[in-house]
DNA sequence: CTGAAAGCGCTAACAC
DNA sequence: GTGTTAGCGCTTTCAG
């Protein structure tokens, strides 16, 4: 920078205030700027000017996994959304565990980011404290309704479960199960199921619980519906986890000569790339993981830009239904 | 870290020695600093360490898109190992565009991470320009077989592409097609076609290439195999860009009432969650995305550790033919 | 094994 | 609109 300025034949703190806000310096020295810049290949060092500001320009991004496509997909709207505000995202996986997402939220912090942004509302003792105790905006993401630390966006998991029962019962279904997959590590997964559950007992419907401790694929979901329709022959309508699950289901139901809809309805859940195109093509719930990123990056680049977040703020994002043939 | 050396009595510096190399400190400093940390509950900062070392804890990586199961399997891989020791990511989302992996390598330099992580081999000019005059490591992941900056981990995809073209031939097959999705972005995607064209002419039997701007998705590979077989109405044998396309081929097929794989054998590529779960489970090709995250990760770690990494080395990662029931 | 000293490259008051 | 100044919180020689 002490070379730029030199050359610009301006001081330092000119190039750092060009740099910053190019409109707050004169036009003349703002070229001057900009060729010595150029000519010289100057690339700013961010390390330097985080420590300087004592906030980095770089979002810390927790997330389950992004092996796990929901995630994937806010992660990369947010990261979209950030790079034109020259925003970095850090990124840490904690694979569903409240230890390590611990362990990431204390590194993150030792970065001084822009803000933190975490998934689900459940966290460790520690993490609560620490997070609470900062000043970096937390936003939490993908689960909203229960105790939230700060900011928290995405939709209720419960409601996504009643409307999968609900649009069941609409058909015509009166013998439901929810299969899910890795239960005891997704809470989210949980939270649909409790929904489901809680929607059919109200519409007087019964309905089983089949789940596998493996993480959701189209593998699991053919066990589970072998071993629901082993347990409860009578089941004519079935709500996955999500839709590898799902597809799963009409994968054996079609080994099994099962007919889809006529015998079994069923719903999925994510909407994913295959879910329009298999046979029949899925019922689905299409969250809003795309949008949650988006707001989640909107909120951030506010708070930057001076508008305090609101404290306490809650964004649903909602979900669609979409009503396909498998149902 | 000026009050954990005053509350352990020793000075800021031994607690900075402890806390990257704590067995060069005695025993009693050392519990006494512990002690001091866990007392105020310190988070160093790494913001500052980064700019003192000249070299943050931070490695950048740069794919076309996590989205993508192949770089979020390789991201989350990497990020598992590199967590280990310490090392933060810093993501990156190209897009698949060469203007915007330029715009983040120019801003990942800015951050003096300890390695730069890039996919495939073809960049920009200004890109290649920037990389080679840094002392940055710099990691190409995800192709093998063209002119590499520094170290490239990966494969070669002609050979995939030439794997599928032999497989089909032993199984008897003498018309073979390549379904390709979004080729004209997808470098890797080329280069599989060109290895299964150039297998297929060199063995003598007749190839076509029928392509689909679109990204990859069993949409695609629905429209693809049936205007493959309107066009081409011998065609017994397809090789598909990935296993979404070749999902979509076994959905059309189904629809078609076409046997797969009697009248027509699908090899497609990626192993992905549902490949061996689907009717008839899927013969495919799977890479090696998690090797290369670890041996991406590897080989930063210990050049961190004083080994310095060895110049312009390459890693072949290989694949692995999955020989299953749709061919 | 420990400590003193000298920055790393930038930002942010503040004065001009 | 521009420059001066005083750090940001650490690491890293180098002595002792």
């Amino acid at each position: 920078m002490a070379d730029v300025a030199e050359l610009a034949k301006v001081s330092p703190s000119t190039v750092s205030l060009y740099l910053r806000r190019p409109e707050a310096v004169s036009a003349s020295a703002g070229s001057a700027i900009a060729r010595a810049i150029d000519k010289l290949n100057y690339v700013p060092n961010l390390v330097a000017g985080g420590l300087a500001a004592a906030s980095s320009r770089a979002v810390s991004i927790i997330v389950p996994s992004v092996r796990n496509a929901f995630f994937a997909e806010t992660v990369s709207a947010m990261q979209a959304a950030l790079r034109k505000e020259r925003l970095q995202v850090i990124l840490g996986h904690t694979e569903y565990d409240e230890r390590e997402e611990e362990d990431l939220v204390r590194t993150a912090l030792s970065w001084a980011p822009a803000a933190i942004v975490l998934t689900g509302l459940s966290h460790s003792d520690a993490t609560r404290r620490m997070l609470s105790k900062t000043t970096v905006p937390v936003i939490e993401i993908w689960e909203l309704g229960g105790p939230q630390i700060d900011t928290a966006i995405g939709f209720h998991h419960q409601q996504v479960g009643a409307a999968s029962a609900r649009h069941l019962i609409q058909q015509g279904r009166r013998h439901l199960a929810y299969l899910g997959a890795r239960m005891h590590e997704d809470r989210r997964a949980r939270l649909r199921c409790d929904g489901f559950v809680a929607a059919a007992q109200e519409a007087g419907v019964s309905v089983e619980v089949i789940q596998h401790p493996a993480p959701a694929s189209a593998e699991v979901g053919a066990m589970l519906i072998s071993e629901t329709l082993q347990q409860h022959a009578s089941t004519d309508g079935v709500a996955c986890s999500n839709d590898h699950v799902a597809l799963g289901v009409l994968f054996e139901c079609e080994r099994l000569g099962l007919a889809v809809p006529d015998r079994l309805a069923v719903v999925g859940f994510g909407d994913l790339s295959f879910s329009a195109a298999c046979n029949p093509p899925l019922t689905t719930i299409r969250p809003s993981g795309d949008l949650i990123g988006k707001e989640a990056a909107r909120l951030i680049i506010e708070h930057l830009a001076g508008h305090d977040m609101p404290e306490h703020a809650t964004i649903d994002t909602r979900f669609t239904l979409l009503h396909r043939r498998s149902s």
